[in-house]
DNA sequence: AAATTAATCTGGAACAGTTCTAAACTATTG
DNA sequence: CAATAGTTTAGAACTGTTCCAGATTAATTT
């Protein structure tokens, strides 16, 4: 038998990250936190984060899970990482840094910040300011059916 | 009053160019081919290059946009940008360089090649290989509103 | 600690972009 | 010019996401 979230640690760590962000520590909001912020450098999207939520045994809508992900995201807490159309992943690192993405399996993992070094940034164009820069390296396992 | 497509110069370079990439030189294609792969580097989402054709008096199907720029995507002639969920763009420039996105009009620009250069590529993880590298500078036009 | 209020959560509908399907059409081949 | 293999099409279907209005819950006031 699984006690979900019986440890009052997780719990009230959540609560203060919570509201140190902004956001009124709810009993969602504070399951997801604590799936999700628990120090692990993690790239889930929302229908796996709604699944893993579940298997906690935590009913959580599905709308729900879009509108913390999209709240923690703008309070810093998560970082959204665009691979491929129809899908957003949402990074647990919010640290600079790049991504490798696997193609065939289509899971992201992070690539160490130094071991991608942009020797040279372009200029912006006139007008506008750097926002952010990401690099995605796309990787294969190389197919040997030849 | 416009004559669509009255030049024998365009369709006949759009003819071989599809030939080349072994794609049957329909009607439709070709079209598509003369407004996209003439040089220009631009980049196109579908609905806009529907909204193009139509312009040009020729009636295309949406699925038959969609069909097309995936199988010019996979036979080389275009290249595929992810930088938003939910949106796909298309580049007439298949050359190896990266891009400026204008978070606020969503709209793509070219970096010239020489001007991102990566110092230093990370290991991939053991068991792929490399397929390409995205870098996407994301701009945004300051707010001078307060 | 009850009442008030403001924020949040929810299921389901709505939505956008894209793909699928099966029938009609068209370029190529013989 | 008939046969056939490939292509196009309208519309349905699909996927991931957002919107909505009513129900619920956290915070605040009394």
């Amino acid at each position: 038998m699984v006690i979900p979230f019986a440890d009052a640690e997780g719990v009230s760590r959540a609560t203060a990250t919570l509201r140190n962000a902004g956001l009124r520590p709810t009993r969602q909001r504070i399951a997801l936190a604590r799936l999700l912020l628990d120090g692990r450098d993690r790239h889930v999207t929302a229908e796996e984060l709604h699944g893993e939520a579940q298997k906690a045994g935590t009913d959580i809508s599905l709308a729900t899970i879009y509108n913390t992900l999209n709240q923690f995201t703008e309070s810093g807490l998560l970082r959204e990482v665009v691979v491929e159309t129809g899908r957003s992943y949402f990074d647990t690192n919010t640290d600079y840094h790049h991504h490798f993405f696997h193609e065939d399996t289509r899971k992201l993992e992070d690539i160490p910040a130094h071991e991608v070094s942009l020797a040279q940034l372009p200029q912006v164009p006139p007008g506008t300011e750097m926002q952010r820069v990401d690099v995605i390296v796309r990787v294969v396992r190389p197919d040997r059916s030849y």
